[in-house]
DNA sequence: AAAATTTAAGTTACCGGTAACTTTTTTGAT
DNA sequence: ATCAAAAAAGTTACCGGTAACTTAAATTTT
C-alpha cells in the first residue's frame, strides 16, 4: 500500500520510504498491471478505439495520424480498427474493443448494424463519428457535408459548360461518404440538366493506379463523358496519367476533378480541380472534443470541418 | 459460474440452463469484461503493441496494414505507438503498452534506449523488430538489409557511368534504416571511385513535396550533381516534378532514383529507377510469426524479405 | 511529561472472471 | 428400489492495485 502511495506520489509517506520504495521498483524492474488499476477502480482504461475503413486510402491514414498524435499527448493510446468499409466488421470490432473497457471510440461513418448501436448505448461510452456529418450522432460527430460537397462540385462543372458526367469511386457500401459525394454530385447534375451517363464503382482502394484503369474502363464504356468526378485526388491523378498516355487532353478533351486535396497535388505541374479538406484536422478535433468529453466537458455534439473547391486547371 | 461456462463453451451444463443464460446476456446487454479474464488468470491479453515512425512516410502505412490484417483476421489488436523516429517516444510507449499485459509487440527499427531493452527483456513479451534486418534481434526479426540496398543502388549508378552523386533524405537520426541506405550509397560511390558531392537531409516527412524542394535546394547549392538518390519513391516523383518544371531533362541532365516502389509508380509515363520492397510482405509475416511464436512455436529468428533493384529509365 | 494532533504505515475488502474443488442432481446398472 | 457413476450446478479463492479504514509512530501543544 505505501509502495502504491508511492509510485502514485499522492502523499502520505516519507522521503525516507519514498527512496526505499523506488529503489526496490528499479531493482527489480517493477512494472505496474495497469489491467490491476482499471479493474479494481471500475475505472475506464487509456485506451481509445478508433475504426477507420482502411490505410489503402490515404485520406484516412492522415485523419488517423491527425487523432493519434492528439491522442499520445494526453496519455492515452490508440487501438486500431480495419473495417475494410464492412458494417458487420465494424460490429464485431466495437464488441472486442468494447470488452477492454475502453475511454472513448472514434468510428468512421454514421452509419452502424443495429447490434453495434446496441452494444454503444449500452456502454455508455464517450463516442465520436467522424467522417460523414451527422446532425443525430450517437454522442459527438466531426466532419463535413459529404454531399454538399459532391454537390457543389456538380455545379461547379455545370457552371463550366459540360453536359455528359462521369464519375469513378470504388465503393459499394451505399452507406459510406463516397456514396453520398455521388449522390450530392448526381443531385446537381440532374438539378442543372445535364446527364450523368456513367458511374462507376471498381472493387479496389482508390489510389493511383484504380484511378488510371478506372478511367479506361469508363471511357470505353462511353466515350461521350466530358468530364469525370473521382473518389479522391490520388484517383484523379491516376486518371491525368491515363489520359497523358492516350495523348487525350485536360481539359480540352476531358475534364478531371478530384476531392480531398492529398500531397500529391502539391507537386503537379497543373492545379488539380478538387476539394479541400483537412484531414488533419478531422482527426484532431475529434481527438480533443473526446478527451475533453472524458474529462467530463459537456461540447456542442456536432463540429463542421466544411470543405473548399478548388476551381484548378483540370476543368 | 455456470454462465461463465456457458460463454466459454466448456460444457458441464445443461441444454435447459444453456438457453436461459444465453436469453439473460441478450435481456442484460450483458459484455464479458475482457479485463479480468486477463487479470485472473495472469495470462496476457490479445493485444498487440505496434510501433512504427510516423503514418505521413507512406511505406509504414503498407507495413501498418500488413499488420494489422493479419492480426484482426487472429483476433487480435493493434495498439499503436507513432513514436515520430525518436526513440524516447519508442521507449515511454514501450513502458505504457507493457504495463497493458500486450500477448506481443512489434516495434520498427533495430535502434532501442537502454531502459527500452530493459523493460522489454524484463517482460519477456514476444517481439519482432521490423523494417531494419538485424542479425541479432532481441527475440524475432523481419526486414531487409538496407545498407546493401544502398550499395546496390550506388553500384548500379556508378555501372551508368555517373561521377557526381547527390542524395536527399529527411532522416536526422543515426539509428535508422533510410540513413544505413545512405551509407551503403555513400560506400558504394567511393568503392567506386565516385563523388558523393551533396547529401540533404530535410526537417520533413518523406513526401512528394520534400522531393520537389528538396532537389531545388540540392541543386542550387551543387549544380554538379548528376544523379540523386532518394529517400523514397514518393520524393523522387517530386523531384521529377520539379525537374519537368524547371525543363531539367531526366536522365540527360540529371538521373533520379527512389526507393521502395510506392503506389504512384504504377501510373508514371516512365519508369522510375528505384528498389522494389514488399511493404505489405514485412508487415504480414512479422504478424504471422509473432503469432505462431505467442502460439509457443519456436522460429527462426530472422526474416530477410529482400529487395530488387529496378533499373528504371530515370537514370 | 502527558495529551492532542499530525503524519506514516498497515489491514481489509473489492473489482469480475475462472481454476480447482465440493455439493447436488440426474442417469443408468443391478 | 438401491446404489454407483456421470453430469450439472455451486463455493471458494485468487489475480494486483487501491479506497476506506485502522493502527502506529512522530511531532506539536499544553
Amino acid at each position: 500500500m505505501t509502495a502504491s502511495r508511492v509510485l502514485r506520489d499522492e502523499g502520505g509517506f516519507s522521503e525516507k520510504t519514498r527512496v526505499k520504495v523506488l529503489a526496490e521498483v528499479e531493482r527489480l524492474g517493477y512494472l505496474p498491471n495497469r489491467l490491476a488499476t482499471v479493474f479494481a477502480g471500475d475505472k475506464k482504461s487509456t485506451f481509445i478505439g478508433v475504426s477507420i475503413p482502411d490505410l489503402g486510402n490515404e485520406v484516412f491514414t492522415h485523419v488517423l495520424e491527425g487523432i493519434d498524435r492528439k491522442l499520445v499527448s494526453f496519455n492515452h493510446q490508440t487501438v486500431l480498427g480495419m473495417t475494410q468499409h464492412v458494417l458487420a466488421e465494424e460490429e464485431s470490432w466495437v464488441e472486442t474493443v468494447l470488452s477492454w473497457q475502453p475511454a472513448g471510440l472514434i468510428l468512421t461513418g454514421r452509419a452502424h448494424t443495429p447490434r453495434a448501436l446496441q452494444l454503444l448505448a449500452g456502454a455508455g461510452v464517450p463516442l465520436v463519428e467522424i467522417w460523414d456529418l451527422n446532425s443525430s450522432p450517437i454522442d459527438m460527430c466531426v466532419g463535413l457535408n459529404h454531399f454538399d460537397s459532391g454537390y457543389d462540385m456538380g455545379r461547379f462543372l455545370l457552371s463550366k459548360g459540360y453536359q455528359r458526367f462521369g464519375y469513378v469511386g470504388t465503393s459499394h457500401d451505399t452507406a459510406n461518404a463516397a456514396t453520398a459525394r455521388l449522390h450530392g454530385y448526381a443531385k446537381a447534375i440532374e438539378d442543372g440538366g445535364g446527364r450523368l451517363t456513367k458511374q462507376l464503382c471498381l472493387n479496389d482502394i482508390p489510389g493511383f493506379y484504380p484511378g488510371y484503369y478506372g478511367t479506361e474502363q469508363l471511357l470505353s464504356a462511353d466515350p461521350s463523358v466530358e468530364v469525370v468526378f473521382f473518389q479522391n485526388d490520388n484517383m484523379a491523378v491516376g486518371a491525368v496519367q491515363f489520359c497523358e498516355a492516350q495523348k487525350i487532353s485536360i481539359p480540352g478533351d476531358l475534364g478531371i476533378a478530384g476531392w480531398g486535396e492529398l500531397p500529391i497535388a502539391s507537386v503537379l505541374p497543373y492545379r488539380l480541380t478538387t476539394v479541400q479538406v483537412n484531414h488533419l484536422r478531422i482527426g484532431q478535433l475529434a481527438a480533443e472534443k473526446l478527451l475533453l468529453r472524458i474529462n467530463g466537458d459537456l461540447l456542442e455534439p456536432v463540429s463542421d470541418v466544411g470543405f473548399t473547391l478548388v476551381a484548378g486547371d483540370t476543368v
